[in-house]
DNA sequence: GGAATTTGTGCAAACGTTTGTATTTTTGTG
DNA sequence: CACAAAAATACAAACGTTTGCACAAATTCC
């Protein structure tokens, strides 16, 4: 005969803890610290309350904890758009370090718009998630709306795109080393008019690449010639543009700080007769899928986005302050892979 | 002099509708009803509550307002893969409307896993979510679990792959017609020995691709030859195996029921030195970005995801229990476009 | 064996909102 | 002006959980 006798376990709507006390004859505080793993429950009461939970079906309602909490464990990410290869894999990352830790994740995009990105900081703050990770939109330019709309209390995780001036953790790309290797390997290549595909100037990930870029044709005796850097060049179209004009002022090859710019300007260049990457080299960055698949195959710099993720949930689930920095990594395809001519 | 007068509008923490009742010197329930709209407070009221509100920097507490009500305004989404671009536009259509509808979004992947596909529904039913719209994974097979899981309260929205036996609205393409409408085009274009490279026999719209794919053989007198029919084709790899069995089995043309499978069936068979479309034409279904990229760009039906989210959104909204019809349409590449030989 | 400590539960007050019912105030009618 | 009806507001009880504090029982200590 065990001390818990289980009085009726037939209850009307939802099992709460509270049938679970009346039919185990305890209250609600014991049944709440026993399923919550207090110490201060005896072994054998946790055991008989876990059993009636059970068998009673019950399950914890997560809004009322929450509202009791004041937080929940749902984890938002914000990312500009979903299906970029990139922050899929980003949030893919995530959400595998996350859900193993008990959190559910919550996806908004901003589709690059500054309001979108405040509105859906509003929606996480008013449901108090635990924490939110991320990327901010091409859009905003200012840190402190975003750190106004988010509030405080709740830890904000940046990645990729970061505000070096917001607190909080941040998770990058070595940006400045990648677009350094990339160039040298364009160089390596025999290419020696080499132009830049910028991105915005707001965002530091770009300036970075461009100072790659820089460094390397200086380490290389080249010198920078600011007529072809294309800046804002990041969208196909632009790329299409900017290959042009690039082409006009004697380029012979193009490092380009986004993917898609790369595969205007391929596009573009293809349909001018000329061929890659005999006539013209092309080294993208962000490996989307499509950079495998086109013809010529485009050399891209992998991001390591999974991993990203991973990173970002991790420095969130620790509460680190700290800047991580993930390495990218260069896939060497056609596009850009002539005989060498200048050897290292 | 107004009825009203603010007492106060300093408050410690988060302003709540009490402070905001104390300060008018009326009741919380008043200005609950002001503020949520009711017929039952006087408009000067309610021109003072919301004065009041927008002063004092009230903001609605959700998650209080939820655990009363219920239920909450967020509604899930479940889909396999956020990266696919179907289903990550089928997101975007869906949270146009849904945004403006007031509803927040909660995007759940579940990679193709049951599994990872109950444990969303679960933690979407713990967090009462006011509804749920969903495209089941590959691998669920069985209804069951999926309507248990979600629990009943929570109204379901299945969009493109459905379980006919679940209850609630449901959106999906036209897969038959479609099918039919593909093959046709093929045979349109002097192609005679057409292979299928057919998906999954439990998911429904690969039935009905398949169906008709056979009824337009039948419409032009050409039997079904069913060694030339691949089930379970859907990705790259599987793509690229049935495309050599189809040549040796001597098909001159594939109208597959993926995108992938098309993908990895030309890869194949340029890599076999064929020529397409002179010697072999090939016809996918979903119009993901790399078809019309990829070289020779490939001949599609685009589902028109947009605007299967957008009904999946509706129906949601309007509580239907329809099924609602999006057409596919053909987007003719060079895949497919012989010289037409067999006009009709 | 009594005092001090530890251990396990109970009590009750939150968390902030919503809503059915009761009560007051206002309006309308004869 | 009295009285009924309607309109506006107040009251109070939820929603289900968590948690500080109090209290009893069991254990330890000298």
């Amino acid at each position: 005969m065990h001390k818990f006798q289980i009085y009726s376990i037939f209850v009307v709507g939802m099992v709460t803890i509270t049938d679970i006390a009346k039919a185990l004859g305890v209250t609600p505080s014991t049944v709440s610290r026993a399923l919550s793993g207090s110490p201060r429950v005896k072994e054998e009461t946790r055991k008989a309350v876990q059993q009636a939970a059970r068998e009673m079906g019950y399950e914890r309602n997560v809004l009322a904890s929450n509202l009791r909490r004041g937080r929940s464990d749902i984890v938002g990410i914000i990312v500009p758009r979903i299906y970029r290869e990139f922050f899929s894999k980003v949030i893919g990352g995530a959400e595998s370090i996350l859900n193993a830790a008990g959190y559910s994740v919550l996806i908004c995009q901003t589709h690059e718009k500054k309001d979108a990105e405040i509105r859906a900081l509003r929606t996480l703050r008013k449901n108090q998630v635990a924490g939110v990770l991320m990327s901010h939109s091409f859009e905003s330019d200012d840190p402190a709306p975003i750190a106004e709309a988010l509030g405080e209390g709740i830890p904000l995780v940046q990645f990729d795109r970061v505000f070096r001036s917001l607190p909080g953790a941040k998770v990058v790309n070595d940006n400045f080393e990648s677009a350094y290797a990339a160039t040298r390997h364009l160089i390596a290549n025999g290419y020696r008019r080499i132009g830049h595909f910028a991105g915005y100037e707001t965002c530091e990930l770009f300036v970075d690449r461009y100072r790659g870029y820089c460094k390397a044709l200086e380490d290389c005796g080249m010198a920078v010639d600011e007529s072809i850097v294309f800046k804002d060049t990041i969208v196909r179209e632009t790329g299409r543009e900017a290959a042009l004009r690039a082409l006009d002022l004697g380029c012979d090859a193009i490092y380009s700080a986004g993917a898609f710019s790369a595969l205007g300007a391929i596009e573009a260049l293809k349909e001018k007769g000329l061929r890659l990457p005999e006539d013209i080299g092309v080294v993208g960055t962000s490996n989307e899928i499509f950079t495998e698949m086109m013809s010529p195959s485009l050399t891209t710099l992998d991001q390591h986005a999974y991993e990203m993720g991973q990173a970002a949930a991790k420095a969130f689930l620790f509460g680190s302050q700290a800047t991580t920095l993930i390495s990218m990594e260069l896939h060497i395809r056609e596009s850009s892979s002539r005989k060498s001519i200048c050897q290292e």
